[in-house]
DNA sequence: GCATAACTACTGGTCAACCCGTAGGACGCT
DNA sequence: AGCGTCCTACGGGTTGACCAGTAGTTATGC
């Protein structure tokens, strides 16, 4: 009972579910065809089957309300992404992270303040790899 | 013919084939299979078909040696790897890039080496981003 | 020449993701 | 009760990834 892991459109439906805490399969349906090409929009038994699926999995779980269900999210966003990156980082870049965060910073542009926080980040993560002494004691 | 993106298993074979050069299908399929356990092992001809589908997406290419074919990559390393990054980002994040670097930086323990190495990066991000006054001006 | 070994071409089968229609049930309104 | 509306359940169709066997082809050794 691992919950599985999200497909793509899974995932998409579960970055509306962690936004809104619960939806019914219309407020879903609604959302995920929001701004989208009337040709390309998903029907609504779709969308049903889609969170039916994802049921299944573990990935949410619905109470009934009225005549209609209401789902809910089964997993932590924090850990699904996590689990996300991580397969991707294994799967591409056997998990070599350095080269992974290159390809990061060169293909998207940072702005100065994302910088900053990265910055941030990377002090952190210093010191969460050696707590103690460290030499270049800079900053 | 903007050759179309890779599988895992095409990414995987890819990867090899970036590493070597280029492969005969015999080359690649034992790649592939070194050190899996017996049951998991890719026929050769699986390995083969799998070389004729990439061939059709403009990822490889082959020329005739002797009896068999030599198998070369005709997309880059760079590009791919960059395009496939940019795709989970969008997937995973919408694009928001730093949220992206958190969890890699937290997803993986990082060693002192990578962090040097990654500040490193930073720093000429950062020239790229103000190629002029910086204002800390550290280091 | 001819058998043999290794290679390629082709076809097919399985499975998951994805998409949707139809059927049937529940509810409210008249 | 009858009707329309909205909901869920269920079955099915399509596609791409993946895997592998069979048949045909080519080089090689004798």
């Amino acid at each position: 009972m691992a919950a599985d892991t999200p497909s793509d459109r899974e995932l998409e439906a579960l970055k509306i579910l962690w936004d809104r805490g619960e939806v019914t399969v219309r407020d879903l349906a609604d959302a995920m065809n929001a701004g989208v090409a009337a040709k390309d929009r998903l029907a609504y038994t779709t969308v049903l089957s889609l969170l039916q699926v994802m049921e299944q999995k573990g990935l949410v779980g619905h109470r009934r309300v009225g005549k209609a269900y209401v789902y809910v999210p089964r997993v932590e966003r924090q850990s699904t992404v996590r689990r996300l990156a991580g397969a991707f980082l294994d799967k591409v870049f056997d998990g070599a992270v350095d080269e992974y965060l290159v390809h990061a910073l060169e293909s998207k542009r940072l702005s100065a303040a994302e910088l900053d926080q990265l910055e941030a980040m990377l002090a952190a993560a210093r010191e969460r790899t050696s707590p103690r002494g460290r030499k270049g004691g800079r900053k």
